[in-house]
DNA sequence: ATGAAAGCGCTAACAT
DNA sequence: ATGTTAGCGCTTTCAT
């Protein structure tokens, strides 16, 4: 009889063996491990359970996972790219670990342009045929996702959007307030008595950098006398150039904020290249937080906390794999300023 | 009659249920829908292809685990600290892509000392559970991994290690050659015509920092006037005392080496801070090249390869979980130097 | 060219 | 206090 399992595989434990070892039933055995024995004998009990563990009996969570739909298992798929996203998975983590539910991992940024479609449709297939409960992850374009989205709304799975909002589909959202911490940045400059800004982000498409502009701008907007002189494109090949135009003036900006970390690092760069200083000459602020251990520019930035975000979406995958029609739910987590040494007062 | 499935999902695609719309047996849908269906008149194929289609069947994997053993799934647990890691899975997640497998994936170093192996005990028997195929982890420890180890190796469950290795169970490695990466470093440091050096490690415990001293000292040991002057234990809180004791030595240590980047950076702090200049009165190397965007301290450092690591890993995986008794390999992946501008030459 | 039936490991309704 | 049986979704003999 040829051995359909998996190599020779010193036997499989089963519940079924075990019930042999101790001369019942399968259902006996079932029931006693699942402590749904009130009314077997102790005898009986304390066999069966010292059986499976001399044995090391271990569940079969495939079958339980085919019969009651219940896989204890969610898929989870992001950009392997930014340490952000690292973070965002230890916050699901965390909160998975503690409701014995774990992840299928896969990311989704390394793909050629045009397959990214049909690679990201193969990991939600891969996901989908192992039954997840739910998924949670962050788009990897605000356009297309459309296709996959359908792939995973049709079959009724719970979708929790991190991070990236789309905004024609409906579903769960977790992602960071950046509108507000635009605001807290224009708040803190103003503060320090800085007038004259700049905002440099990242062209026209990528909203968050769209969103945190806005919020620094309304600030500024609303301020007397201090003013955002001009938003840099640094997708631009003219970026460098554009910024010591700008440095160069009689009356230059005194405060740049960057849409984010890496951005305001290579700014920083530029600026300590062309023989500014910093704070000196220009105070810089960043956004993300990430773990610079850089001992002679620590960065004034805007602390986003992924682990919350990812906590927060790990909460709501449980409340909507619960709940038959949960209401959508959409939260916009605040963010803090984190001062470093890279801004200055000029009061 | 009481719905023991999931939800009132929107009746589960099934192959029974094909095979109902068409008007054939299970039996007919599952050999055509596998390829086995050469026999099968072409009508009939195209029936059941088209209504699959329609019905966006998908295959049920926990079904196909439970009954093959073959689950397309692996385990990965490894620590979320550092972006090390993240890199590493990324190299192995590229090497799953190309062959339908898909990870479950842990961190195993948010746990309380204590609670430590209890913790990761129960991530493997989350994993065991849903029967993955192998498992590649970063031991937390070189202590007490021999209790999960055998969770794992009682089932017969390839095992391949990263990163750390545990002497007291034979099993596939895959690492760095942190050895050679410290001689790399020492020949360098030669080269640029240092004599008197430090190696800054991480006490007697961590076996990595061990090793890249071993190889720096070797080489060094073996020059005719270049020597490390003493080894500093980054563990201590007496480090940067010790460090700057060496330093203000009248003829004090013109290159160090640091054990990892992180330290590096530190170490390179506490030296600007005390007005030292950097390669200027000393340089520095680190080991690890992580992901600074540091533009003031740009780091020389040892290129490590991550990704290189774990796709050496999952190719391990693969053939070990195809081989019934494969030997056990160790590989230890080759280091780069990374020059950058934390290092001068003093000739 | 297609079907019937057994079985994978387990749960739960239905006996006794 | 314990056993019998059906069934979860599917693959694979073994028929016809």
């Amino acid at each position: 009889m040829a051995n359909r399992k998996k190599k020779s595989q010193a036997e499989t434990v089963t519940m079924k063996s075990i019930a042999e070892e101790a001369g019942v039933t399968l259902t006996t055995v079932s029931r006693i491990l699942n402590n749904k024995g009130d009314k077997y004998a102790d005898a009986t009990k304390k066999n069966i359970l010292e059986i499976a563990e001399r044995l090391k009996y271990r569940p079969n969570a495939l079958v339980l996972g085919m019969q009651t739909g219940r896989t204890n298992t969610a898929g989870v798929m992001m950009p392997s790219s930014s340490t952000f996203y690292s973070q965002v998975i230890s916050g699901i983590h965390d909160v998975f670990m503690k409701k014995e539910t774990i992840m299928l991992l896969s990311w989704n940024d390394r793909s050629v342009t045009q397959q990214e479609e049909v690679i990201e449709r193969q990991i939600i297939h891969r996901m989908v045929d192992r039954r997840v409960e739910g998924i949670i992850l962050r788009p990897s374009s605000e356009k297309f996702e459309r296709s996959y989205f359908e792939e995973i709304w049709e079959r009724n799975i719970p979708l929790i959007l991190i991070d990236r909002d789309v905004p024609t589909i409906s579903t769960h959202f977790v992602g960071t307030d950046g509108y507000r911490g635009g605001e807290q940045v224009a708040e803190y400059l103003i503060s320090l008595g800085h007038q004259n800004m700049l905002f440099a982000g990242s062209g026209s498409i990528v909203s968050s950098s769209i969103k945190r502009e806005a919020g620094f701008r309304k600030v500024l907007s609303e301020s007397l006398n201090a003013y955002c002189q001009r938003t840099l494109d640094s997708t631009q090949n003219s970026y460098q150039t554009d910024l010591l135009e700008c440095m160069n003036q009689r009356s230059h900006p005194t405060a740049i904020f960057c849409y984010n970390d890496d951005l305001a690092m290579g700014t920083a760069k530029i600026l300590l290249d062309a023989g500014f200083s910093i704070p000196g000459d220009v105070s810089i602020v960043g956004f993300g937080n990430l773990p610079y251990t850089d001992p002679v520019m620590p960065l004034t930035t805007v602390e986003q906390y992924p682990e919350k975000i990812g906590a927060e979406a790990a909460r709501l995958y449980f409340s909507s794999i619960r709940d038959q029609t949960p209401e959508i739910k959409r939260r916009l987590l605040p963010t803090d300023l984190v001062v470093r040494g890279s801004t200055r007062s000029i009061i």
